[in-house]
Formats: C-alpha cells, sequence, structure tokens
DNA sequence: GTGCGTCATGTTTACGTAAACATGACTGCC
DNA sequence: GGCAGTCATGTTTACGTAAACATGACGCAC
C-alpha cells in the first residue's frame, strides 16, 4: 500500500489514467464543464436558473463522466434516506412475501427504497440484534411484520424517533396497526359453513404464538357460542401443510366433523390429503375452508372454499401511514382493518350431500 | 416556519426543552460526556487508546441522550453502505422469494443490510427505470434476479463500477452467475420418467421468455432425442397453477401420453387437477414430475415428484460472489451452479400399471 | 536532570451535496 | 447616462463521521 502522491491534488485529472478514481462527484462534472460544483447541483436537481447552453455542458459533462449523485451524501445533508426497513421473520409464507412486495412496490412508487431485516429464529436475542441493526440502518421508518408480543417479550422499545408501523399484531393500542381483518374472515368462513347446515365447525388453527392464528380461533369460537353450536376441542398445525396433513388425519378418525375451518390455505391442502387418503370425500362427506386465498388454492383438489386476503391493500396502506408519519409527523395509535372476502370454490357444501 | 435563534449555538442544550433536535449526533454526546467527538468516535468503535474512566462516561453520555450512529455519515465517510440491491420481478413466485429470503439472512450476517428493488412489470421501461434509480441507490452491488435478455432488449449497460451478480440468466460470458443447475435437474427428472419404463416424456414448459424455463425445455428435449424416443409437442404455461390446469386438460386427452414432466410444482399442481377430473390416475395412467420442491409439494394429491432446488444455497453463493467482488475486485464472469435433487414421491411409475 | 518515547486526548480535514449568501454582468427605465 | 433590479453563477458553510496529524503529560533511562 505505498502512497506518494498527495492525496486530492490531482485526483480529477487523474481518473482517465491511472488508478480510477472510486467515483464521479459533482466536483468532476464541475471540473469538465468548467464551472462550479454549485451549478451542477443545480442542473443535477432541475433547479432554475441555468442557462440553456450551460446546462447542456454540465449535461454533457454528466453522461461523459457517468455522474451518479452520491445518496449518502445526499441523506447526510437532507437527514433523510428515502428508505424504509421492514423488519421480519422471513418470506417463506404467502402472506409475508406478497405484503413485502406490495410495500416495495407501493414504496418505490414514492420515491422510497425498502431494506430488508430478516430476524431468522425468533428468539429473543434475535429480535433484539434486528432492533440494535436497525438503529443503525439508514430508515426514515420502520414497517414491523412480527409478533409484537416477541419485541415486549424482548423488552425492547424502539428507538425514540423511529417512525413505525405494524402489521398484524394486537399491538394497537400501542401503535399504527394495518392488518387484515382476520375475525371478519374467519367470521365470513364459519358462518359460511353453518349457513350450509353443518351441525358445527372444526377448526385447525395456527401456532399459539402468531396473533392472527388467535384472532381467527377465537372469532370461530364466538360464531359457533353466538350461534349456540358445541365448540370442539381446537386443533393446531404450524401452518404448514404437513402439521395440516396429521391434523387432518386426527379430524378424519372423527365422524361426526363434516366441516373444517383451517387458518391457512397450507393447512387446508393437508386436510385435504389426509381426508382423501382416509376416504372421507370432498366436500360429500366433509366440507373445507382455508384462509389467504393463495394463488394455487383454486387448483386444490377439489379447488378450495378460501377467505382472501387483500395483502397488497395492507402493503400499500402500510406505507401510506408511514410516510404519513414520516412527512406529516408521527400519528397515534390505531387499527387499520383491511376487509376480506370469502371466496367459495368446491371443497364446501351441505353436509351428507 | 419561524426561525428566530441563529441556528446550532444553543442547539445541543436546547433538545431537552424545546422543539427537539432531529437525531443525537457525536458531537452532542461528546458535549455532555466532557470530550471531543473523536473520542466518542473511538469509543463508538471499539478502539483502543481510550482510558477506562472516559469510555465509561462516554457509554454514559450515549445511553442517555439515545445516540445512533449515523450511518449516511459513515457511508460518505468510508464511501460503502454496506447494502446489497436486490433487483427483481416480483416476490410472488417461490424460488425468488426463497432466494430473496437466504440472501437477505446471509447479507445480514455479514454485516450487510439488502434493498429491494421492485420492478413491476418487466417492460424495458421499468427495467430502465429501476436500473436508473438503481444507479443513485446507497448500494455496493447488486444482485440481479431477473432474465437478464430483458436488460439486453432495453440496452441498458449497468452503471460502471457497479458489482453485479446475477440468478438465473445465461449471462455467465458477461456476468458472474449463480444458478440452480436447471439442465441437470430436468435431465433427472426425464430419465427418471424414462427409467420406470415410459416410452416419452411430455412437458409443460415456462414462458419462452424464461430463461430457466428454456432451459429445463431444452434439456428435457436433449434427453429424449439422446435416448432416441420421439419428442412430444410442447406445452407452454406462465408457471401459473391455472396454466398447468389448462395444459393439463389438453395433455389429458391424449391417450399417449403417459408422463408428464412440469417446469414447476405449481404447474404440476395444474396437471394433477386437469388429470383428476379428467379420471386419469396418477401415476397409475400417468406420471407427473415437478421443479423447484415448493413446501407444499409433499402434500398434492398424489405427493409430487419434483426436483429440489436449493434456493437457500443459490442465495448464500450470490452474497458470497458479491462480497468477494466488493472487497477484491471484480471477478470475472462464468456460471456458478447448484446442484439439484430429485425427489421421488407417489406421483411417478411405471406406465400401465 | 535532561531527553525521548508512550499514550490519552484534542484539532484539522475530507467525504459529496445543497442551502444560503455573495458577486458581477447585463437590462431597462428615467 | 446613471442607477436599481434581475439573473446567472460562484463561494462559503454545514450535515456527522473518522483518519491523520498535533499536543501535552507522564515515566523511565542515561
Amino acid at each position: 500500500m505505498i502512497k506518494i502522491e498527495p492525496p486530492r491534488l490531482r485526483a480529477a485529472t487523474d481518473v482517465p489514467g491511472g488508478r480510477r478514481k472510486q467515483r464521479v462527484s459533482m466536483a468532476d462534472v464541475a471540473r469538465l464543464a468548467g464551472v462550479s460544483s454549485q451549478t451542477v447541483s443545480r442542473v443535477a436537481n432541475g433547479l432554475p436558473g441555468v442557462v440553456e447552453t450551460t446546462r447542456e455542458q454540465v449535461l454533457a459533462a454528466m453522461s461523459e463522466l457517468g455522474y451518479r449523485p452520491n445518496s449518502a451524501a445526499r441523506s447526510l445533508r437532507y437527514g433523510r434516506f428515502n428508505t424504509i426497513g421492514v423488519i421480519l421473520f422471513g418470506l417463506s409464507s404467502t402472506g409475508n412475501s406478497r405484503t413485502v412486495e406490495a410495500i416495495a412496490t407501493h414504496a418505490a412508487a414514492e420515491g422510497y427504497a425498502i431494506t430488508l431485516i430478516p430476524v431468522g429464529v425468533p428468539t429473543q436475542d434475535n429480535v433484539l440484534g434486528a432492533f440494535t441493526r436497525m438503529g443503525e440502518l439508514a430508515v426514515d421508518g420502520v414497517i414491523l411484520i412480527i409478533e409484537v408480543h416477541l419485541l415486549d417479550a424482548a423488552a425492547v422499545t424502539l428507538p425514540p424517533g423511529v417512525h413505525v408501523v405494524v402489521v398484524d399484531s394486537d399491538a394497537g393500542d400501542r401503535y399504527p396497526v394495518v392488518d387484515t381483518d382476520q375475525a371478519d374472515g374467519a367470521r365470513q368462513a364459519v358462518r359460511h359453513l353453518l349457513g350450509l347446515g353443518h351441525r358445527t365447525v372444526w377448526h385447525l388453527a395456527g401456532p399459539a404464538e402468531s396473533f392472527s392464528a388467535e384472532r381467527r380461533a377465537s372469532a370461530w369460537r364466538h360464531v359457533l357460542e353466538e350461534a349456540g353450536r358445541p365448540v370442539p376441542p381446537l386443533e393446531r398445525g404450524d401452518w404448514s401443510a404437513d402439521s395440516g396433513y396429521r391434523a387432518g388425519l386426527r379430524l378424519a378418525a372423527d365422524p361426526a366433523c363434516t366441516a373444517v375451518f383451517a387458518a391457512n390455505d397450507q393447512m387446508a391442502l393437508g386436510v385435504l390429503r389426509a381426508l382423501h387418503e382416509r376416504g372421507r370425500r370432498v366436500p360429500a362427506d366433509v366440507s373445507v375452508v382455508g384462509f389467504d386465498d393463495i394463488a394455487d388454492a383454486g387448483s386444490y383438489l377439489p379447488p378450495l372454499t378460501t377467505v382472501h386476503q387483500d395483502f397488497a391493500e395492507v402493503g400499500r396502506r402500510c406505507v401510506d401511514a408511514l410516510l404519513g408519519q414520516i412527512h406529516a409527523g408521527p400519528s397515534g395509535p390505531g387499527t387499520d382493518l383491511v376487509p376480506t372476502r370469502l371466496v367459495v370454490r368446491a371443497s364446501t357444501a351441505p353436509p351428507g350431500l
């Protein structure tokens, strides 16, 4: 590592020949165009007060040197990064990845980039680590797609002054929350099955740590109680088709079970498989409803009746809410629910058909 | 917008009371701790040359003020952002989202954040726009999960000096490419079916614009030709289960068709449904193989024989390759293939079983 | 006891940008 | 023809950080 020449004296003129300069700055463009860097700045930002001929010279110099603005310097100057951080556990679930996609798309339309901060295994340490990292990250605000109670458990508070929107959580009393209307979706599913004439509905819930799983389960229970129907024992899965299959085998063994509401489509898929293997026909013997309406749900055997979630809308509202905070100042807590819609396909029918 | 006090004179002492200062800087911490900001910097970076008592004072001041380093200033200083950009079309495909997740996780482990740059509809304009945006973005390198020929069509070149790794493309002659070994996966699938005794194998390909679809299709054709088998007409879908269903209906109508290799699992799902509806049993009448081995594939009816892709490994290698470039300088083009593995489940069997 | 090295800490400067202010040329009006 | 006003352009400065260099106190060896 030899350093002979005094730094920065002939740097710009050096560029073409010797070791190339890392990056082209406004000063380089200014030098080539024979103007001041401030004029370059004006051209770069489309500000008025630059005569046409000068502007053209500057533009020519820019493209000759391949000038690109340095966003770090910009951010430093403006105190904003034009970036949104998204903290999440993983993209493996359809819901998460579709929400993130919507967030990214909508944020891009608003001139914001998004930075992904994955928390591998949802341990307290990892959540803590993600938050620490996030604190140092170049973001103007954060969208949390994460179970907030883990946040509580980790006794972490968000750094003060960080704008936050939470997805899929019960933190509506502390943060702005955007979520699918889990309860209403579940109600629609259960009422649909009861409306078909089923005496009651079994429920295959997601993991107890999941807020949305709990919300769906409690709505299910509530509808049954309200209708004066017996509440069958709760089955639990982990969102995976495999866990749905295992639960499905148990449900298939109970001849009284004629209607199943699975907390997501993948578990419903597993249930369909288990019922099929046990010789119970869907929907003739057992009706099955899912939740999410993932792209494949219409191709299951039989095509699945399920609750449609508008992930794109959730993502859009998250971004809007966060940008609102960033531009107009912090907003209070509250929950913004995106409606769901039951999509009836071929996996449900009156009992004993 | 009233501005009375001269900026920056009493700013630090003002903080607790009046309009709060945007952000705590090293200077603020230094003031409170009664040291220079350089000493704060040393403490923040764990550098030696700070006596224990001083260090403690600084740390105390940091936590009292809630100091967080400003990454924009850091980036400006170092000329690096510790961020990787990922340009992609969407997260809707399982492959993309799993690859991105792996990239994010692995990058985080290496101290890098990732910034998502979605290109909505893959038009030339949009690709161009994404590249422009990316050029201004605070990233040290870019991973392209995108069909590179679109890049060519848009006549875009990556800004010089931007480090790049491409996924799923034939650009191995120009860029470093990391990809699943598409061809070998397809070969395994077709040979498995031939090995079971099928006379030939039908193929349901992905869209012609997709490089991996083309690669799988050409491997399929090659294996058949090599084995001297007839090459049935190619069916095409768009990766969706629906398109698989439509193609499946056509295939079901041909009694000669006893073995289908679908270019992904979702289309295979559609094929299964079509065959089922047309009364053709799987695998007794028709064998079906997919590609990807998505989480649900084992729960299809019947559980799907498919080619397993190691998305996590692809993501990991992308990050490694990119960080290698960033730290050790540009590396030449070339293709790094991640092996695939056939997972045999219940959707394949000898013909006429 | 003089001198030099060591070490904690402070001061200066540069990173790239853009707001704020300064300058100087030209225009138009009386 | 002189003066104010307008407008293009240049100069200074600050954003927060950290490398490079500077300072000054102390200790130890001769």
